[in-house]
DNA sequence: GTTCCTGCAAATCCTTTGCAAGTTC
DNA sequence: GAACTTGCAAAGGATTTGCAGGAAC
């Protein structure tokens, strides 16, 4: 089971490890395994709580380190949402971007084509090479809607 | 002249001191006139070098603070750019979004109605209520294509 | 006079780096 | 064995906070 899962990212890790002469290690391995299984966008912290569930010895160094690697292999993405850093995995993944709810802080994730599009022409419009973009929506979920005008009316 | 520049934003200032119970001070009097006549986004350390050429003694703690205050009143507005946070005037602009050249640090602003009203549309989908959102477009800006193909044409 | 401001130094928070000991190749 | 990795502690950078003295109301 446990093998069955992120197999293509593990391999791609490896072959990253492999061409820039790096090493595998248990931490390394934890550190991805949690981070594949996790479907979420982990902030470090998070991350190193999951791990060490599993390794309690493995340190906050070490996740800050191996978030780069993962970084640098295209597994890994940063984000930073309402001033907090996270990261999500990217391998494959369709290009989207990102509501977040001020109350509940949950995130959800979005893509338009149709955005993306428009973005293109005014790029071009001023000679503009894009390379990578970010887009966060920032208000309330609909749960979060709901809760704060029932708030509102009970006043 | 001084006078005129930043008239209406100087007096939503004080009013917004007003009703917070709060004071002028002429080192919030000159930050605030420092940030309007720069027409760039500015982080703490460039509002600070320019102020103090006019004031020596402002302290940085004081623009910190300053620069709440004036988000707070609706007259500026952070903005994480690469990892920099900078500061724009925000009082009475149209909404608009940024292009981050990668290379030269320039940064440009772009707005699209067009974009907006499909934003618009996703958040109504997912029943989410839109209150502010950030839409950053990194790459490379004219005459720095321009010049990396150059550069790469050299080889 | 009371309340608010200011600058400094110290404290925080997040992230990176130096290093000695342990692992992988 | 050589080269890389780890965790710790220390260092960094950005921002905030405690506080005593100074300014505004």
């Amino acid at each position: 089971m446990k093998s069955e899962i992120g197999k293509e990212e593990r391999e791609v890790f490896a072959a990253y490890l492999a061409k820039n002469h790096l090493k595998r290690s248990e931490q390394r391995e934890a550190i991805l395994d949690v981070f594949l299984r996790s479907e979420r966008h982990l902030s470090v912290d998070d991350l190193l709580q999951l791990v060490q569930k599993r390794r309690a010895d493995v340190g906050r160094t070490t996740v800050y380190r191996t978030l780069k690697l993962l970084q640098a292999a295209g597994l890994a993405q940063e984000l930073v949402l309402q001033g907090q850093t996270r990261f999500e995995r990217e391998y494959k993944r369709q290009h989207h971007d990102h509501f977040i709810c001020k109350s509940c802080g949950e995130i959800f994730e979005f893509s338009s084509p149709e955005i993306e599009r428009i973005q293109d022409e005014v790029a071009a419009d001023i000679g503009f090479l894009i390379q990578g973009h970010r887009h966060q929506i920032y208000g309330l979920c609909r749960p979060c809607v709901s809760r704060v005008a029932r708030e509102e009316a009970r006043r």
